[in-house]
DNA sequence: CATGCTTGGATAGTGACACTACCTAACAAG
DNA sequence: CTTGTTAGGTAGTGTCACTATCCAAGCATG
């Protein structure tokens, strides 16, 4: 198919597409003459997918590109594939160096992964984006004078827990390992506002039950 | 105390805290002379507030002046001041208008709530942004065709519903009514990337777990 | 009281980001 | 042959959250 008709079959218009292609989150079509390329299925689908993770995920185009490459390199081995293609994703801003409310919070994360019994192999250079994320997000809460200790987090990393276990059993649905990573991706990254719009309605839905 | 000060203990740079002020986050101080502003200690925890819901829970600068003053309209009952706290929040972009994944969506998502047996008393038109932002990500995974029916919906659903119950205790912990406003906007704002994080924890966890 | 620093207030500029518009030469379709 | 489309490139747009610079009016210090 041509230019527009991707356009067409997508929703996504033909400059944005031009954009994306420049920035190397799709591949180049297929060359059929100097003003013309072909594009298959898979270039409609990656589009979709890039797309998805854009305006849903809220990714930034430069992470997309990661992400669907690190999803495509077959140099990583399956674990690493699957890691890698999530590890590359959020990241708020780190937790600020020396203040106290940061010192707690670091210290409650560490007891929280504790006792959750999470390893979280590393030394503390070398953390994951999304541990620092919750580092700044807790000293954050910590430092407003709102409890955000191991008791308080406990039921939410338990709850984590079994997202985790239904989500990982949806990839496993999967039966090509590629089939796998992809849906590792869209599962972390689109079930996110799922998740947290459903999380507020039901504050609404508590909150109308309790006060009014 | 003085901008300096404020600067100082909040840890904003002062051409940041006058943005702010520029912008109607902040109150302006007390004028003491014509080139000097006293600021107490609300101006301090009212900035903490701020920064946190901009820096960590991303809520754009113009979303967080509406929250906090929302928050202190004492024109509204007090469950419209819990709403509106959070009402005018996320919003990514609605659902396209006609597709068939996006009616699919809204039917799934209309099954989903009655099943949870949240009442969601609103014409079509007339969506919270949470309810409209879930439409719109259902949608999307749809589209990539992944299953997102109510099947694998409703766990998540019951995991908020939790998630609200315990929030909400938290909420009523607090003993003044704008004490309970304020700690329902940082729950609500700052407990996402917590959530967020500790999902994406586990994920890792998990998928170590299985694959490695 | 002279000097130099700080402040509040205003205006303009910056950099990142995700597009979007426009242009051109080379085709393609009727 | 005319009309339209395409790839490819460059430049512009709008938003956002700051950030930098100026200025005149203090205040503080010797």
């Amino acid at each position: 198919m041509r230019l527009a008709e991707l356009s067409e079959r997508s929703g996504v218009p033909t400059a944005t597409i031009k954009y994306y292609l420049r920035e190397g989150l799709l591949q180049p079509g297929r060359r059929v003459s100097a003003t013309q390329s072909e594009y298959g299925e898979d270039h409609l689908r990656r589009l979709r997918l890039a797309r998805a993770l854009i305006q849903i995920g809220k990714v930034p185009v430069a992470t997309a590109r990661e992400v669907i490459s690190a999803a495509e390199d077959e140099s990583l081995d399956h674990h690493e594939r699957l890691g890698a293609a999530t590890l590359a994703l959020p990241l708020g801003p780190g937790p600020a160096g020396d203040d106290p409310a940061a010192d707690a919070a670091r210290r409650s994360v560490t007891e929280l992964l504790r006792r959750l019994g999470w390893p979280c192999e590393c030394g503390p250079d070398e953390l994951s984006p999304a541990h620092r994320t919750l580092i700044a997000a807790v000293a954050a809460i910590v430092r407003l004078g709102y409890p955000c200790d191991v008791e308080q987090l406990l039921p939410y990393g338990r709850l984590a827990e079994r997202l985790a276990v239904s989500d990982l059993d949806l990839v496993e649905r999967e039966e090509t390992r590629a089939g796998q990573i992809e849906a590792a991706v869209v599962l972390t990254v689109l079930y996110e506002p799922v998740l947290l719009s459903l999380r507020r309605l039901a504050h609404a839905e508590e909150s109308a039950r309790r006060f009014l």
